[in-house]
DNA sequence: CATGAATGAGTTTTCATTCAT
DNA sequence: TATGAATGAAAACTCATTCAT
């Protein structure tokens, strides 16, 4: 069977394409990036790339595509309906801090993608996009609907999660580069640094979703 | 005294520069932008660029700098000692929406500054930063002392200030390519978009506020 | 074999830039050649000449290389180990000579080349410079242990033979330009000027060589 | 005398330029120099140079004017009617390599300047060359009408004096940066690098006029 | 399917030169 | 006399893209 053999190296080229694509988007962005350097990453020829792929932009929206989507597509798998939303939301931040852990390239490159605004998203990325933002729409809705969240603008709830997680990860990263911040962090709040090295999303997560439902929940947050 | 008027056209002509590179540079990001754009947004001669203030990266960091310490400065200046934690916190992320309103490049050079995470930035740009950050801080720790906020991590808190101000009016400054993306926005939540036209920061910043405060004030927030 | 083409075609283009470039370098220098110029004379792209060799001082170390590589190959095929040391002399000047003369270009790139004393110039054409040399100086070693020729100081003849080739190529490479030189020199010495017409440089070679073997053989010239 | 004082200055200031010129244009060559690197050295505004000396051509004119021409006339100072052509070639030699040990950038400015063959020379330059080389020729013919020495090619034997001189001294500026070559040398003959260190020029002078001695002198040099 | 070669159109940067003061 | 500012032209180098094989 040479065709099966030949389909599956295609797509293992196809795989190597995105892949170094999608590290080197998330290092460089997308002025930053180079062809060549994809290439390099992925171990193709430069050529390769426009052979199975397109050109860069079209490189570039299937990685946001797959990112973004698999990150939706996470958040979604772990949503259960029999939660209540405040478990919801929980599982919700907790979603997003997940995939980033495991994903770290996402931050850079859903950043990226919500501050262009639509410049150079495809429908389908922005549709993905709207696949995670709805899917808080709805969990605030929910809560409100049951008396238990206040009425508040999902957006700038969403805004606020993203931001904490993505760029909290991204500082992070650097934090090899920049010792002395990092150690300044870990002053400021030595409990939160300390606990839960090599986990910091989680614990990130953790956070936002205690201080974002200490602001949304309606019986005033017991006496702490 | 001709070198007065020398020196104050050397002036204009460095803020031309200045003001043409923080328009690009927010437009199109460091790699994005080009030097040539520049010029032309300045309406200087390329070669002026080099001559007053050196390479791209040389002019990188100073707009970065200029942009980020005025924000730092104009947030300094609207803190008052008399006022409470939570007067201060309303302050502080009004300054920072009111910034963001009169100087629209700040957000994504800010983001890209805070993304980098230490990269390109230099001790000055990551003085300013913090100095930023700073203020808050402060905020946070009196809010503790004094036994009106409870303890919270307060990069989280920062990055989420900072992620739901600076995204949203990037967001925003993108409807017009994207009026579907505007109309949905505004469906959500109608009350919220359709009050304060022309003035969205401000709003932005009053339901952070309003958010954070909640998250944050010990004695759990009355009625609502 | 496709490949085996592509490959041809490959060596052709490297062919064209090094000629390109020795042309162009011989006749400007290092500062005074524009790649452009390699280009145009090469009648390649210029990007082409980055793809293959590298940027201007890669392929100036590899242009020096291959005239002063070719040069000392030149000289070491001509040599025959039966000859005496004052044959060998005489081959040894005509053969650079020789070089010089089948090989325009080379003076000036080599002038350039020591002249600049090893601060361009990479380990390889170091060493192609001292195989020259070494050649030379076995010469003189043998000379001298054979008792035929007076010790002398190597570098210093050295320095005399590629003096006076080089140079003396050079500035009747510019008479055409200076048609009154010419006629100066034409002057001075009738008959060393118009006996060998179109073979200059043998005819250098040959009264360097003879001046050079009176001063370094050991028995007092004859009569002459 | 405000006058006076101003010419003073004036002078002044054009001998730094042509002081710093004289320096970068032996460093780098024509093209290699750059005005404001000169006007660097020369602690000058850039502006200066074109107001008090013309452009760039001209400026390099004039140095090489100052620098072959003071080597002239030192030369010519030296040389005394009642010495024996032997004499007059050794204070020629000497003569040269006098101004160059006194004066390291004449090498490379002399070397560019015969090598050009007159693509950048001025008439005046020119002349200067033509007094250097005439010096020579003079001590030759006279040589020759004594019957002292043989007749030789004397452009080939003032090609040879330079490029000893030249080049050894270019050579041996820049040992500091090839310690390898430098040793390599000194081990090749010994006594010749060690008897006389920090007068090089000088002993190069004395072994080239040993050299060419032997070579032009009618009655064979005795036993040696 | 995959790739090395080649390139046009940029990019950043430098530089000799002029000019107002 | 002297200079800081400004610039057009050109330099070195990069990059997304195409094409023959």
């Amino acid at each position: 069977m040479p065709q099966k053999n030949m389909a599956a190296n295609k797509d293992k080229t196809i795989r190597r394409i995105l892949d170094g694509a999608t590290k080197v988007f998330a290092e460089a962005g997308y002025s930053g990036a180079s062809v060549d350097e994809i290439a390099k990453a992925a171990n193709v020829n430069k050529a390769t790339i426009y052979y199975h792929v397109g050109d860069k932009e079209a490189l570039y929206v299937r990685v946001l595509h797959e990112v973004i989507g698999q990150t939706a597509a996470g958040i979604a798998a772990r949503m259960n309906n029999s939660m209540t939303p405040a478990e919801k939301l929980a599982t919700y931040i907790s979603g997003i801090a997940q995939t980033v852990e495991n994903y770290p390239p996402l931050p850079p490159v859903m950043m990226r993608a919500v501050e262009s605004g639509g410049q150079i998203l495809s429908p389908e990325v922005a549709a993905d996009l709207m696949m995670i933002f709805g899917i808080l729409l709805e969990i605030l809705e929910q809560g409100a609907r049951e008396g238990v969240f206040i009425k508040a603008n999902p957006f700038i709830i969403y805004l606020m999660i993203i931001g904490a997680v993505a760029f909290h990860r991204n500082v992070e990263a650097n934090w090899d580069q920049k010792p002395e911040l990092a150690m300044l962090f870990k002053q400021m709040d030595p409990d939160f640094y300390t606990k839960l090295e090599g986990s910091f999303s989680i614990s990130v997560a953790n956070e936002v979703t205690r201080l974002l439902l200490r602001a949304l929940e309606k019986q005033g947050p017991q006496k702490d």
